[in-house]
DNA sequence: TTTTTTGTTGATTGACGAGTCAATAAACTT
DNA sequence: AAGTTTATTGACTCGTCAATCAACAAAAAA
């Protein structure tokens, strides 16, 4: 039954798929046949589109990337003013298309490639480079020169809400992880009147 | 050769051994032949000690919880007043004793398996609640009722500052993570003169 | 209509690794 | 001295899994 033009479409099934399977397994241990099956074809299949385990991970990951990329950006194009811009940086970080077990997970796996796959570093490189240079473009002109120790703390902040999720049971609370990088901020932001 | 009492100084090689190869390899795909080998036996005695590779993986989680312990009490016993313990807390955090790759590799991995073993899990909740009442203690006295959510986002920052370590190139930086999180401190501590 | 390209899989290969076992030896006990 | 406990390892079992291959099917090109 080959219909033509299969490839994107299996290439997307097989990624949806790796990112289910290692939210699931909690862990990179998934084998091949576990992601092909869930995405309904052979492991065989899967070798033969993404040549190996490794490249099914990178393209995963990729696409984890991609989307909170378009989310950001999104939230970006609404966002009046500076303040606004980096609340909605934040808003966006834990929206529930971000911050669900699955994509927490498949986040957690892919710091630990980071380490030991070089092209797993440079991914999640660019995506540290991308978030600090939005929240300086929102920040500078609130705070200055303290914008960039700032910018680290709340990325660092972001990451470490992340991980705590992870191992907290019941479902995830994104407002309450925005509630916190928010108090962060706003202890940050001189101007207003402490509560 | 038979010494007795082996038992304990195999058990401690292995631990060490476990962390050593854990942080050089960057994730838990570790054979029980390497960590044996680099404590100085064969793979056979090393499951003859401790039965299964999972429970090498826990001994070894313990030790670094137990050192990181050790090293909190230690600073809070020298600080005097609940700033200084707040500020011993963290310095004991990312003191070169724990904040070095080794064993912030090591905390990653742990964090991964938290997500399965439960076992693991439970280590790692411990370690929050003893950090969370910690904090409290020093916040309590400076912040009253915001204390609960000070001492969350300071965890948060500091597991997020740990994470951030492990990808980045080049040593260790203690010093610039003790400082990222008393900025966050010193923003959260109202009567202070902001410098 | 032959040929080529694309899609697809069951079966197989080859490697690796956790855990077991049998055997050996030195110490301690009785 | 005989028996027991502790230390120790090489060899082996058994399972798993990534990756390859041979083969088959259908569409597109020639």
């Amino acid at each position: 039954m080959p219909k033509l033009g299969m490839e994107p479409i299996r290439k997307a099934a097989l990624v949806k798929a790796t990112i289910v399977e290692i939210g699931r397994a909690g862990s990179l241990d998934v084998t091949v046949s576990q992601i092909a099956k869930r995405a309904g074809m052979s492991s065989a299949l899967a070798h033969h589109y993404f040549g190996s385990k490794e490249e099914m991970f990178l393209a995963a990951m990729r696409h984890v990337l991609t989307l909170y990329g378009a989310e950001i950006r999104g939230a970006l194009a609404l966002a009046d003013g500076p303040e606004q811009r980096v609340r909605a940086i934040l808003a966006a970080s834990f929206s529930p298309a971000n911050f669900r077990r699955e994509a927490i997970g498949a986040w957690l796996n892919f710091w630990l490639m980071a380490q030991t796959v070089p092209d797993a570093k440079r991914l999640l490189a660019v995506y540290h480079g991308r978030l600090r240079s939005n929240l300086l473009v929102g920040l500078r002109p609130l705070i200055g020169d303290q914008a960039g120790a700032v910018a680290n703390g709340l990325g660092a902040l972001i990451d470490g809400l992340y991980l705590r999720e992870v191992l907290k049971s019941g479902p995830p609370d994104g407002r309450a992880a925005v509630a916190s990088a928010l108090a962060y901020l706003n202890a940050h932001l001189p101007q207003y009147v402490e509560k």
